[in-house]
RNA sequence: CGCGGGGUGGAGCAGCCCGGUAGCUCGUCAGGCUCAUAACCUGAAGGUCGAAGGUUCAAAUCCUUCCCCCGCACCCA
């Protein structure tokens, strides 16, 4: 047995994260997850809420609110979202909570003992009238290269060129519009990433197995070059920085940025679980402590790839101390919503929360697991949604367990057929399904999950095909043994598919359990072979045919979601 | 010439690293079956692989140039 850890990305705070940040982290980690469960492997699936920096400052001000309570409600909301998804993390944590202040206190520390950190003076602009420094894309002003009146402070939309805040004429605060501003010398820690360049890009070349748009992405940054970082803020929200316990001096109105401490926050929610749960975190990330046989699995989009491939690793390993640093990196590119971008502040697209209201968790995550964007950004629309929802899980897998739970009840009664003996058929649909078992669940373990997908919908399929051969509804006028015996290898094959699917469609495959009474946790086993499979059930055994497992999406549904959404 | 990903039948994708008669799902058409959510099963039509050159007996696959789409790079998350 393997212990595996596994982090999702973890998602901002600020509101309901939509499909697209869904199918970019936690879903994809979910799926593993569950995997690797059934397996029987010890699992530890960590998220949390990423909560500090002026969004959520923002936000919270917008709301009305105090920003820790903000956050906590905030952070609540994510939470039953995602456990009505289905998302089966073992903790949920909070990088505003106090193990990650402790932890985020600690790296800063040592890495400053090691030599890595040290106080820079930058120069950004000050609001006066909102009191407060202005990240970049706060600023707004008149560009110096074309003279357009609304260049942010990154990029003027207008030239296309790049811009540094204090460069632009006229600059006024995003924020309240005033143009009470200056240019302010302030002072922030950086982490001199450049001192471990040779030692980052060695731990990368000996990350073999990585995904290539994990590759091709961390060799980018270490080719460029890697920058000293400021890993500081102007802000109030977030970790104090302090130094041996005491506030830093000059930096008593300045926090951690979020990005040196959402990281952390892995390690911080590992520990939040094992004070929850009387466990010991450290065997998990302490390759000292016990976490040397351990498999870390890293799930983002390619956004997050240089801060995990990069940042994190610089954090960790600049400690000098046993950290358990990634082995497996899975990146995914973006969803896009009609070929655009989702966008939380347009609200462009679904959330979380809107599509559980329109149709249970199964029907969105098979369909974003079986077109997840792998190899290329992909496209969601709501006329795909319905024909992948239709065809995979209507046509193919609920009607297969439909027509045959139906069958028997109206010819052999509600409890499994205990006559005749598996024949030619059989074989021919064991052999196939060993060979796509096989598939599958080599599929899982590499997370390639479009082929994992399209692997397990040929497995349902084969389910068909197999009673298509059979025909125990025109064999029981020959040979009623014989249909029996068809018959219950069919009902044998819906516990199998239930077991198989369940990491990506855990609802629907519960309800297959409880067709028969079976106990999901024992019966998801992952399946050793099609032939044992095939003779759990010998006959007697009762069960109670479900209603439809899927309902099938009509097009006025999609017409009427088309108009809720701004499908464009 | 900033970097990266992509351009394959109507749609969505695989194949490209390790060249050798173009594959999958949906859709379309025809047939079969009748247990089932007008569903399932079988078969067919439809592409010469963004463009142009080159290497080779042979290129979607290797090389060169060009065109188009998306993302990233500062900052923010």
């Amino acid at each position: 047995m393997a212990r595996i850890l596994i982090t999702s990305a973890i998602p901002y705070i600020n509101g309901i994260k939509h499909l697209g940040n869904l199918v970019g982290s936690m879903l994809p980690a979910d799926v593993y997850a569950r995997f690797e469960r059934q397996r029987g492997h010890e699992v530890l699936y960590i998220c949390a809420t990423d909560e500090h920096g002026t969004p959520a400052e923002l936000a919270a001000r917008e709301a009305g609110q105090d920003v820790a309570d903000y956050c906590r409600e905030q952070h609540e909301i994510q939470a039953q979202a995602g456990e009505a998804f289905g998302l089966s993390f073992d903790h949920f944590g909070r990088s505003s909570n106090p193990p990650n202040h402790r932890l985020t206190q600690h790296f800063a520390h040592v890495l400053e003992d090691n030599g890595l950190i040290e106080e820079r003076i930058d120069r950004q602009i000050y609001s006066i009238d909102d009191e407060r420094f202005l990240p970049d894309r706060y600023v707004e002003g008149t560009c110096p290269h074309c003279g357009y009146e609304k260049a942010r402070g990154d990029q003027c939309d207008n030239c296309g060129r790049l811009l540094d805040p204090i460069d632009l004429k006229n600059p006024y605060s995003s924020i309240s519009g005033s143009h009470n501003v200056e240019v302010r010398e302030t002072k922030h820690l950086h982490l001199l990433q450049a001192k471990m360049q040779d030692r980052i890009a060695g731990w990368v070349e000996s990350k073999t197995d990585w995904p290539q748009l994990t590759k091709s992405i961390a060799g980018k940054w270490l080719k460029e070059g890697l920058r000293d970082r400021s890993i500081t803020r102007d802000l109030k929200w977030g970790v104090p920085v302090a130094y041996k316990g005491e506030p830093r001096p000059g930096f008593e109105n300045k926090v951690f940025y979020v990005w040196f401490d959402a990281p952390i926050a892995y390690i911080a929610a590992t520990e939040e679980w094992a004070l929850a749960n009387n466990e010991n975190w450290e065997r998990w990330w302490r390759t000292d402590k016990g976490a040397e046989d351990v498999k870390y699995v890293q799930v983002m989009g390619k956004d997050n790839v240089a801060f995990h491939t990069v940042s994190f690793p610089a954090t960790l390993l600049g400690s000098e101390e046993p950290w358990k640093t990634v082995d497996t990196l899975k990146s995914l590119n973006w969803l896009t919503w009609y070929g655009g971008k989702f966008s939380t502040s347009e609200g462009r697209g679904i959330f979380m929360d809107q599509a559980l209201e329109i149709l249970p968790a199964d029907y969105w995550r098979w369909t974003l697991m079986a077109n997840a964007p792998e190899s290329d950004d992909a496209s969601f629309t709501l006329e795909h949604f319905a024909g992948v929802v239709n065809k995979d899980l209507a046509d193919v897998l609920g009607n297969f367990v439909n027509r045959i739970t139906r069958f028997c009840k109206a010819r052999f009664g509600e409890e499994v057929p205990a006559e005749g003996t598996y024949g030619d058929n059989e074989k021919t649909l064991i052999t196939e399904l060993d060979r796509r078992i096989g598939a599958y669940t080599g599929y899982l373990e590499e997370m390639e999950f479009r082929k994992a997908f399209a692997e397990l919908r040929s497995i349902w399929v084969s389910g068909n095909e197999y009673l298509q051969g059979a025909a125990p509804w025109t064999m029981i006028k020959e040979d009623k043994d014989k249909a029996a015996a068809s018959v219950r290898c069919a009902l044998n094959l819906i516990v199998l598919f239930a077991a198989l699917s369940r990491p990506v469609i855990p609802f629907a495959a519960d309800k297959m359990f409880a067709i028969f009474g079976l106990d999901p946790e024992e019966a998801s086993h992952w399946p050793e072979g099609a032939a044992a499979a095939l003779s759990r059930f010998k006959g007697g055994e009762a069960f109670t045919p479900s209603d439809v497992l899927f309902a099938k999406i009509e097009d006025e549904q999609v017409e009427a979601w088309r108009q809720k959404f701004g499908a464009e």
